[in-house]
RNA sequence: GGUCCCAUCGUCUAGUGGUUAGGACACCGGCCUCUCACGUCGGGAACGCGGGUUCGACUCCCGCUGGGAUCACCA
């Protein structure tokens, strides 16, 4: 049997860390076994689903190179165009008196649901409709035609229902603790844990692989496969993602969406690996390639017990993914986040690689390597006051004026050997050591106090840019602001 | 409260009855050095507690404690 595994977001909000993290392992493990990763969009709730929220949760999984083999833009992979087949399924139990009308009030409910709080009592259904005679013929619940009821799953009263848990070994519910919960509302939409099984049967599911907050959901769903004459998918229920203070991830956590990541310059490569990695592991092996990740995935080697996402590590994945990152595709890729800040490239592509070159072992992300190479890009650089103190002192004018001068005179542009050789000789003629002019120097030509080497930096410059940053630096020494 | 789940360094984890309890991130220190990084070398850091079982428990069993999930006409 092929295996097919399913991801279902709701497009009610941003694709969450933890949620990918399901969706990346039911990708893993149906791209392992050569099977096929289905992509459905749960968006029952009209209320809250946005066109704007699905483009972009497809988009993060295309980003994440999560390619599904069904889905989107096949409408039949939208769970709202099911709800004709939901209702006949509902109106199949009812004919088989496997579910039944209730005819309870919402306010009644909840008004005995308050009431069993106070006594310390199990909040569920107590069943009150079920007895109760009902017609052969009767519809389901619709509003307009004043049909005003609910449809409740006739739960077996006895015996026990076993999931046996990919991740999380056997689990056993006694029946009589599942209770009879609605399926059907009384405007006549169906509920999701009703429709989201019957999708899952009806699309030839073989593993439900989603976050262990389902687990209690599991043996009721199980029972409406059976009720249904469908044989359960197996189940893999993973571990939920914490934050830092071990709480749920959520968005007071920060930055937990992948867009967010997306935005700030990670690599795909890095998210896969960090998410594969946070509740899975290969011995001691922290470094994976996609196809690494699906030839070693399997679930046997998940984790029971939840994690706690680490933006920390994350950040150091990408570093190493960006310094093995081959300089002209850097040198691509930054490009739409320096368009993003509105600045002009002043060079060609050669010109921008040789920039990135120098920043390549020191930014983590791309939106920081474009704060870094800012020196670069902007003419306009901003001194900082406290490097300017500390290295633009008057001592140093007449030194620097002397570089300037020399760089000057070079023929043609200027090259890493050209500049150590001036430098040199600027150094031997006031008898300088080399930190003693390169961070002054640094500091009129990046505007702080740490930049890559001085050489290099100048060599990106050119001999025009360098000169007259140069001067400027010896204007401001000499007549401060 | 009922039901279910979980428990190794701060964090992610390896471990499957006998190990100096390993790796990674982070942290600290040395080296490298024109600054900062990179790199490199080294360091501190964990089996929640109590009972069993066993010649021997991080590993198996029980209890406790502590965390978590879930109990909607949400998904």
């Amino acid at each position: 049997m092929t295996v097919r595994t399913r991801f279902a977001p709701s497009p009610t909000g941003s694709l969450h860390i933890g949620n990918v993290r399901s969706g990346l392992f039911a990708y893993l493990y149906a791209r392992h076994n050569h099977g096929q990763f289905i992509v459905r969009i749960d968006d029952t709730d009209r209320e809250r689903s946005t066109k704007q929220s699905l483009d972009e949760i497809l988009a993060d999984l295309k980003w994440l190179g999560m390619e599904w083999n069904e889905g989107p833009p096949d409408e039949a992979y939208f769970q709202s165009n099911r709800v004709e087949r939901h209702r006949e399924a509902a109106l199949k139990l009812l004919r088989e008196r496997k579910a039944y009308p209730c005819y309870c009030s919402a306010e009644e409910l909840d008004a005995k649901r308050k009431q069993a709080e106070r006594e310390r009592r199990r909040p569920v259904y107590d069943r009150k409709c079920r007895g109760l005679d009902f017609p052969s013929d009767l519809a389901l619940p619709e509003k307009s035609a004043g049909r005003n009821y609910t449809i409740r799953f006739a739960m077996p009263l006895d015996g026990e229902t076993l999931v046996d848990d990919l991740v999380k070994g056997r689990m056993v519910f006694q029946n009589s603790e599942l209770d009879d919960f609605i399926i059907v509302r009384s405007d006549g939409s169906p509920i999701y844990n009703f429709a989201s099984i019957l999708d899952d049967v009806d699309m030839r599911i073989t593993h439900i692989v989603r976050g262990d907050d389902h687990v209690s959901n599991t043996p009721r769903q199980m029972q409406m496969a059976y009720a249904l004459g469908f044989t359960p998918p197996a189940f893999a229920h993973l571990p939920q993602v914490l934050g830092p203070d071990g709480s749920p991830l959520s968005k007071r956590h920060g930055a937990t969406s992948v867009i967010a990541y997306r935005e700030k310059g990670y690599f795909p490569e890095a998210m896969l690996n960090y998410l594969a990695r946070l509740g899975w592991s290969h011995g001691d092996q922290e470094i994976f390639s996609r196809d690494e990740l699906i030839g070693y995935f399997g679930f046997e080697a998940c984790g029971k017990s939840a994690g706690v996402f680490n933006a920390e590590k994350l950040l150091w994945l990408n570093f190493h993914y960006l310094k093995e990152r081959p300089i002209p595709r850097l040198a691509a890729e930054i490009k739409p986040f320096i368009a993003r800040r509105g600045w002009a490239i002043p060079g060609d592509d050669a010109w921008l690689e040789k920039a990135v070159a120098t920043l390549h072992e020191r930014a983590k992300t791309l939106v920081e390597l474009v704060d870094f190479a800012s020196f670069y890009l902007k003419d306009e650089i901003e001194i900082d006051s406290k490097a300017a103190a500390k290295f633009l002192k008057p001592e140093i004018a007449e030194p620097i004026r002397a570089l300037a001068a020399e760089l000057e005179s070079i023929e043609g542009e200027v090259s890493e050997a050209s500049v150590q050789a001036v430098f040199e000789s600027v150094l031997a003629r006031f008898n300088l050591k080399l930190g003693q002019l390169a961070q002054p120097v640094r500091v009129a030509l990046t505007g702080g106090a740490v930049s890559p080497g001085i050489y290099e930096v100048i060599a990106v410059l050119g001999k025009r840019r360098t000169v007259d940053r140069l001067n400027a630096a010896v204007s401001r020494i000499e007549q401060p602001a």
